[in-house]
Order: structure tokens, then C-alpha cells, then sequence
DNA sequence: ATATTCACG
DNA sequence: ACGTACGTGAATATT
């Protein structure tokens, strides 16, 4: 028997909002009725353990009713702005729930749940709650359908079901049209027989059934006189028009047209936990966190354990004299370990002022403000201690760059360990790995600053459950076999990440300028081109318009274009497939490569440089990317063009400073190389051995013919399926790519496929593995979580297959590349030539380094790298490192 | 907030 | 029959 819940959404919203006090949140925003809306959904998902559930709301506007009689609802004073406001968060917390949202322009909510329910009655083996505030929707009760209402405030419920419906008015719920019709809703403004209300609708319904059946016995006056009092005949004659018409506003539209319900859509999926506990965090709904389906025992099960240590009070204090500082570094020292957390005035450490240290040991927080902070910096050059915190490198930055201090001591960054037990995820603040490692849920989201100032009791608490947290993770780390890789890799990289965000990168402003008035005066002219073309002007940067300039006003028709959620696309490539049929393609094309270049970056990058440093501070992120890359961010320097010649402009504008040059340094075909080692490939391994060009030979050994006898269309083709196979990709996809036909790819992949069989055999052992373990991993164990591999829905199933296949060959490559980076960094740092110390790494783009040095070193220097680069792993191949030395980014290679 | 598009490896 | 390659971040329009 399958559960259906349908949620009348404005009716439990407007519910709650009477019914709860006001509520709000610290920044004053008002919650009551998102509040009682999630209690209501809570409850009635743990009381009725539905299977589906599906939400419906009003839309604003007029409906069919306003339509047929202005007069509806014309009395109704309009809610206030405070409820009106809660309706995006409701769909926000819905949305968040995975749950579809029903509603119909010019139907009310009624209607939708109407049709709904007569589309369900024909199912079987089912049956219906409507959830609801109000008893508008008793018509619809039924042998398979029952309203589940509120008798008073939100928690007070009734359910109807017929029985309940006779038991309440006497009659069943098919006369309850009829009853409303005579009485009137003095809500809706829905006159019915004025003078007729709840008592003698009741009898009337009761002795005639209908409305209709009324009006037929009025006829025969004698009768009829007998049965009722004449003030109650005369009433209905008087009002005959009024019934009939109330009859029609009361009676729910139950063939909403184009309602496109779909039982699978409501069926209750997995919902993304974090993100419900976030909002519900984010909404300070702290009490009904715990009631969230799947998530109580989650909680609880990580409070059992961790009782013994979490039931710890924290003990807060600022330090204010030079004894209470050498206490706090005795207890340092004795405890062997400490949490710490910079306190700045703003964001960035390069923007902000230093105002002190927050330091953890064990019970005992003690804020040390920057003017003492002299006295406790000693004890990050004790590499006996062991230094916890999240996001160490934004501690490693602030000391740095205000004391020229590096820390030495051993790290544990939460934040890195909370990403490296489940890189998939990206919930690694310290709110997020709180509630999940320790099930505690931080008062509010509090925020370093605000107007306010700095809330030190705050930052204090953190710091301290997240010294508690670490113990957890560390035993996690242990138990999936990552404690070396965190140790040894992860938290090694980040002083070299800090570094490299403290470096920045110089750029030629003047360089930019010029572009960038090149570049606006291309796009007046295209601009201008373009309206003439299309006979109109428009937004050229709308998609939207742009389809109906394309697609319908210049009737541009080409078999094949692809759709989106909302129509035809113009993406570059479906423009490549219109290119010819009309002259305005090409200029699109063009406006939009130019904008996009403009507005990313030429207009933006001079706006980034530092005022104090003139050069630009990227983020490296160490805890984004799912395969263990890095990612780069405000702005991403690992996507500035270099693919067409405007964008290689762009690169040259990054430049070195006077005396200086770039030394980028990059792997060859790392990842195929990668490929060829984890899967043992005899013939590949070969390849890669003598130095072939690995498409080229790719595409010998599939046609099987001499190398001399490969044409350019057999390597790039293979160069595809050379991608393809790190990808997980299947026939269609390269069928695609390469425009072949889709017999010819599959063909083609065989021959691949025999061709490399230890390629073949290596990914089936992939997946094999990882749909027994749930997980696959790197060459170095970095761990990659794909339970969505044993799902049944083909997409889903597909989608993880070629994650499983992708993440060990990009993941190793990005395992190589920190290992790299982290040597490079020390034996810049130790050479005992101090000149070599003067070398500076500046960007990471996955598989290139670049570095800052004086001219006069930079052959010693790119050696090094490239040494260090080669040799960091020894796989089953070599690894081959390409060098360019310039004076800007854009003239490398 | 989401969708679309496009920059990179 | 499905629906079409992996991993990112940013700008823009639109709801």
C-alpha cells in the first residue's frame, strides 16, 4: 500500500503564522510560519511514514473564481508583509527536502490537490492524506483519500476520512459542496443563502441532499410548506442565484489542465542531510534538527560515543597579564597540544589587522590579544607540539606575513581531515564538521565580525569543539588508512599554499587597459552588426532572446539542436552547427568569446591587485575538489585563456617583476601516463618507454599500421579516445565527439580496447572494487565515495561508473603534483644556497607550476623543478616535465 | 537561487 | 531504453 501525503502548502503557512508566536531569527528575520510549516512536515512524515509527498501552493494572481465573481475573496484583508516573506523560505526548506512543488497559475491550491487526488483514486493500492489548515478541502474526502487537518494551533490534529466527515456534519463528503454552497464562506467572501447558516444548511442538506434537489422540490409549494419554515423558503427563493453561484465557487476544479504530476517525482528520495541541516541551522530551527527523518539516531549515535569527552565545559579568558600568558604556555607545553585560530579585523590576512590569538588547551580558552602576542609565538617554532585548528593556512598566512613566522609544529587541520574522509562533500566549515562529528549545533553561524565587533566567546567556543573534533577524525583518518596521506601530503601542502596566496602574481595593468578598450570597441561594432542583422535590437548576452531572434524571428532551422530545461540552446556548439546558414552566427560567436573574455577577465583582474602588494592573491583550495585537486579562487588563476589568441593576450599580462622571470614547468600527458602505470598496459607502457607521440601511436595500434601511416584524422581520433578512456566515456559520447557514426565508435573502442586489454581489464577491476568497497582510491590511497554505483537508476549508476574510473587516474595526477610542490617548497626553503630561497611559487593549474625568480637563477631553478617534478614517484613509465622560461605567462612554450 | 554559458586542466 | 566524458569557478540573465 503505498502513502501519499499532498501538502496544501498556504493553508499550513498561514496557519502557523497565527498560530506561533513571532519568531525570529538573531538577524531579525521572521520564521514563525517556515517554523510551523517544518514541524507540520515533520510531523506528519514521522506519524503517516508516507512514500510520496508532494507540496502545493496558491499562485498569486486572479484565479477562475475572480474571473466568474469579482466579489471572491474581496474581503479578505491582505496578510501581512511578514508572512508574505516566508513564502520563498518555505519553498526554500521544501526545495532543500527534495520534494515537488505543485501549483497552477489562475488555480488555487485546492484545485491542484483536487486533480491530484482524482488522478491517485484511479491508482491502487494507494491512499491519500491532504494535509491541510483548513476544512475547504473535505469535498475530496473519499474511501481512498482523507484530510488531515488542524483542529487548533499546529499540533492539534483530526483526520477525516467519510466516517469522520458523517460523524462531524451528519452527511457524507459529497454533499459537503452543497452544504458550503447554502451557507456561504464568510473567508472567501462565497455569499451562499444569505440568512441560511450552519444550522439550517445542515437540516437542508440533510432532508434534500443538493442544492439542486432543493430548488426541484421548491416547485411544489404545498409540499414544501409542509417541510420548512416560510421564512426559510422565502430566503432560498431570494437567494436562488446567489446558491447556485456559490455552489460553482465552492466546488474545487479537479481537471487542472497540464498538471504534470508524476508519481516518481514525489516519491521521498534521499535528501542531502547536510544541506537540510544547514538551512535548518541557518533558520535557528535547533530543536527540530533532531526530527528530521534519518537524522535523530545519526545524531544520538555520535552524542553515545562521544559523551565522555563533549560534556567538557569550556573555560574562557582573555590573557591580561604576563603571568597568566606563562601559564597558558606552560599548559601548552605540558598538554603537548593546542588548538589555535587567528583573530583578524576583516577576511583577508592581507587586508586586515592582527588582533590576536585564540589558544585551546584542552577546557581552557584563552584569548591573547596582538599586543602580548609576542610571548606565545615560540611556541609554534616547537615542532613537539602538535598545532590543531580549521583552515590552518589562514593561521599560517597571518604569521606569515605579520611576524615572518612559519610555523613548525605538527598540524592537524579539521577542515582537511573532514574533506579527505569524504572529499564528495563540501560541508568542511567548522558548523558543518561540528554537527556531523560531534552532533553539536552551534547557537548561530558566528560570523568573525559584525557590526558588533568581534564575538570572542564565540570564536572561543569554536576553536574549542574543534579541538574536541579532532580526536574523532584522526581515529577516522586511521581507520580508512589516511592518516600518512593527511600527515605527510595534505598537511604539508598548506605552507606551501600559503605561501604561494601570500606570493601573489604581478600583472601589466597598462597591458589590460589597452585590451580592454580594443576589446569594447570590437563589441560596438559586432553590437551594431548584429542588430542589423536581426532586424532588431535585443540583449545579445539573454540567451532567451537570443533563441527567439535565432530560432523564431530569423527562423534559423538545423536538425539536431540541443534542448535545455527551457528550450533550444545557443551554446557555442549548437551555433558551430548553424554556422553558414545565416551571417549573424558568425558574429555571435565572435560577441560572445570577446564579451566573455572581457567581462571575466580583462575587466576584472585589475580591479583584484592588491594595494599593498600590486599583485594578486588568488585561494588555492585545498578541501573543493572531489579528486584531490586543487581549486583556485577570487580569482581562478587556473582557468586564465590560453586556447585563442585573445586569451593568450591575456596570459601575457601576468607577468614577472623587472629582473625576474616565469619558470612554468609542466607534466607531459601525466594522466594517459598515470593510466598506463596503474593499469600495467604492456603496449602502452611501451609507448610512453620510447617516446612516442602517444596519439599518434594510439592511433597505429587501432588501425594497426605502421606509425608512418597514420594520417591526422586517425590521431585525433584517437587523441579522443585517448580522453575518452580517462573520462569513462561509451560509444555514443565519442561518437559524438569525433562525428563518426556510432557503429564506427563502438568499433573503434573495441579495437581500443583490444589494442590496450591491461587498459580494459584495469577499469573493470575499478569498478569491481569500488561496487565492493564504495570507494575507489589513488595510487596513494586518497579515497573517493561512490555509493551511488550500486543504484538502480541507469543515470545515476552510469554517472558514478565513470567517476570510478576517472578518480584514480586525476586524483593520482593531483597526488603527484602536491607531492611535487611540497619538495620543490622545502629545497627552495633549505638550500644552503641562500640565493635559491629567492625563488617563489606562485600558481598551481593541475598540471603546471609556476614559479618567480631572479633571471640570473632560473636555469639552476627550473632544473631543480623539473628533477624534483620527474622524480617525485616512480611509476611504470617515465615521467617527462616540459620547462619554458619568460618574462610573462602568455609566451611559454 | 538557478540556469546557461564558457574559461581552464 | 536510458542519454551521452572527468574536474573546477565566474559572469550574466532571469525567476
Amino acid at each position: 500500500m503505498k502513502r501519499i501525503i499532498i501538502f496544501d502548502g498556504n493553508a499550513i503557512i498561514h496557519r502557523a503564522y497565527h498560530a506561533i508566536p513571532p519568531l525570529t531569527t538573531k538577524d531579525g528575520k521572521m520564521v514563525n510560519a517556515v517554523y510551523g510549516f517544518a514541524s507540520m512536515l515533520l510531523k506528519v512524515w514521522k506519524d503517516l511514514q508516507p512514500s510520496c509527498i508532494a507540496v502545493t501552493f496558491d499562485m498569486s494572481g486572479p484565479t477562475f473564481r475572480h474571473v466568474q465573481y469579482k466579489e471572491y475573496k474581496a474581503t479578505r484583508v491582505k496578510a501581512d508583509q511578514a508572512l508574505y516573506d516566508q513564502i520563498p523560505l518555505v519553498h526554500e526548506l521544501v526545495e532543500s527536502f527534495d520534494l515537488p512543488i505543485y501549483e497552477k497559475k489562475g488555480y488555487e491550491a485546492d484545485d491542484v490537490i483536487g486533480t491530484i487526488v482524482k488522478k491517485l483514486e484511479k491508482e491502487k493500492d494507494t491512499e491519500v492524506f491532504i494535509v491541510t489548515g483548513d476544512m475547504d478541502t473535505l469535498q475530496l474526502v473519499s474511501d481512498k483519500a482523507k484530510v488531515y487537518t488542524l483542529r487548533k494551533g499546529i499540533s492539534d490534529v483530526v483526520v477525516y476520512d467519510v466516517a469522520g466527515v458523517k460523524a462531524r456534519f451528519g452527511f457524507g463528503p459529497e454533499k459537503m459542496v452543497d452544504y458550503k454552497a447554502l451557507r456561504g464562506d464568510a473567508s472567501d467572501n462565497i455569499p451562499g443563502v444569505p440568512g441560511i447558516g450552519e444550522k439550517s444548511a445542515t437540516e437542508l442538506i440533510l432532508k434534500f441532499g443538493s442544492i439542486d434537489n432543493i430548488y426541484k422540490q421548491l416547485k411544489n409549494r404545498e409540499k414544501i410548506a409542509k417541510e420548512l419554515k416560510p421564512g426559510v423558503i422565502a430566503k432560498l427563493i431570494e437567494g436562488e442565484a446567489s446558491a447556485k453561484m456559490s455552489k460553482e465557487l465552492s466546488t474545487i476544479n479537479c481537471d487542472v489542465p497540464d498538471l504534470k504530476f508524476d508519481f516518481k517525482h514525489c516519491e521521498i528520495k534521499d535528501f542531502d542531510k547536510e544541506k537540510i541541516s544547514k538551512l535548518f541551522q541557518k533558520f535557528e530551527f535547533v530543536s527540530l534538527l533532531k526530527r528530521i527523518p534519518g537524522f535523530s539516531t545519526e545524531a544520538e549515535l555520535h552524542d553515545k560515543q562521544g559523551k565522555h569527552k563533549s560534556a567538557e565545559k569550556m573555560i574562557f579568558s582573555e590573557v591580561n597579564k604576563e603571568n597568566e600568558l606563562e601559564k597558558l604556555i606552560k599548559l601548552v607545553k605540558e598538554n603537548k597540544s593546542f588548538a589555535c585560530r587567528a583573530v583578524l579585523s576583516g577576511k583577508e590576512v592581507l587586508d586586515s589587522e592582527f588582533l590576536g590569538l585564540m589558544v585551546t588547551v584542552k577546557s581552557e580558552v584563552f584569548f591573547v590579544d596582538a599586543k602580548m602576542v609576542k610571548k606565545v609565538l615560540p611556541l609554534f617554532k616547537d615542532s613537539s607540539l602538535e598545532l590543531v585548528g580549521h583552515d590552518l593556512k589562514e593561521l599560517i598566512k597571518t604569521l606569515q606575513y605579520n611576524f615572518e613566522l612559519v610555523p613548525e609544529n605538527d598540524m592537524f587541520d579539521v577542515m582537511v581531515a573532514s574533506y579527505l574522509l569524504n572529499s564528495g562533500s563540501k560541508a568542511h566549515d567548522i558548523t558543518s564538521i561540528l554537527l556531523k562529528v560531534l552532533g553539536k549545533v552551534l547557537p548561530q553561524n558566528t560570523a568573525q565580525t559584525s557590526l558588533f565587533g568581534i564575538d570572542k566567546k564565540s570564536l572561543a567556543e569554536e576553536i574549542f569543539l574543534i579541538n574536541q573534533a579532532k580526536e574523532k577524525l584522526k581515529i577516522e583518518l586511521e581507520k580508512a588508512d589516511n592518516f600518512g596521506l593527511f600527515k605527510k601530503m595534505e598537511m604539508q601542502l598548506e605552507y606551501v599554499l600559503a605561501e604561494m596566496e601570500l606570493n601573489g602574481i604581478a600583472v601589466d595593468k597598462t597591458m589590460l587597459k589597452k585590451l580592454s578598450v580594443e576589446a569594447t570597441e570590437s563589441l560596438d561594432k559586432l553590437t551594431k552588426k548584429i542588430y542589423k542583422l536581426a532586424g532588431m535590437e535585443f540583449n545579445i548576452a539573454s540567451p532567451i532572446q537570443l533563441r527567439e531572434v535565432l530560432f523564431d524571428k530569423l527562423d534559423i532551422s538545423v536538425a539536431g539542436i540541443k534542448k535545455g530545461k527551457t528550450g533550444l540552446s545557443t551554446s557555442a556548439e549548437e551555433l558551430e552547427k548553424m554556422r553558414g546558414l545565416h551571417p549573424i552566427i558568425e558574429e555571435i560567436s565572435t560577441y560572445r568569446e570577446l564579451a566573455k573574455l572581457k567581462n571575466t577577465y580583462i575587466d576584472v583582474l585589475p580591479d583584484l591587485i592588491n594595494k599593498k602588494t600590486g599583485r594578486i592573491h588568488s585561494h588555492f583550495n585545498q578541501t573543493v575538489a572531489a579528486t584531490g585537486r586543487l581549486s583556485s579562487l577570487d580569482p581562478n588563476l587556473q582557468n586564465i585563456p590560453i586556447r585563442s589568441e585573445l586569451g593568450r593576450e591575456i596570459r601575457k599580462a601576468f607577468v614577472a617583476e623587472p629582473g625576474n622571470v616565469l619558470v612554468s614547468a609542466d607534466y607531459s600527458q601525466i594522466e594517459l601516463r598515470i593510466v598506463a602505470s596503474l593499469a600495467q598496459d604492456k603496449r602502452m607502457i611501451e609507448i610512453f618507454n620510447n617516446d612516442e607521440d602517444i596519439h599518434k601511436a594510439t592511433a597505429a595500434a587501432i588501425n594497426n599500421v605502421p606509425l608512418s601511416e597514420v594520417t591526422k584524422e586517425m590521431r585525433y581520433a584517437a587523441k579522443e579516445v585517448n580522453f575518452g578512456v580517462l573520462y569513462g566515456m561509451g560509444s555514443y559520447g565519442l561518437s559524438w565527439r569525433t562525428g563518426i557514426s556510432q557503429a564506427e565508435a563502438k568499433d573503434f573502442i573495441r579495437k581500443y580496447f583490444e589494442a590496450f586489454s591491461g587498459v580494459r581489464e584495469y577499469i573493470d577491476r575499478t569498478l569491481e572494487f569500488t561496487k565492493k568497497e564504495g570507494y575507489c582510491e589513488t595510487l596513494f590511497g586518497r579515497r573517493r565515495y561512490l555509493p551511488e554505483l550500486n543504484a538502480t537508476n541507469f543515470q545515476m549508476r552510469a554517472a558514478a561508473e565513470r567517476m570510478a574510473v576517472n578518480h584514480p587516474i586525476q586524483g593520482t595526477a593531483a597526488d603527484l603534483m602536491k607531492m611535487a610542490m611540497i619538495e620543490v617548497h622545502k629545497k627552495i626553503k633549505d638550500n644552503k644556497n641562500k640565493s635559491l630561497s629567492q625563488a617563489k611559487i606562485l600558481l598551481q593549474v593541475h598540471d603546471e607550476l609556476v614559479l618567480e625568480v631572479k633571471k640570473e637563477l632560473a636555469d639552476e631553478v627550473a632544473d631543480l623543478v623539473k628533477s624534483i617534478m620527474e622524480n617525485v614517484v616512480t611509476l611504470r613509465v617515465p615521467v617527462k616535465v616540459g620547462i619554458s622560461i619568460n618574462r610573462s605567462w602568455g609566451e611559454m612554450k
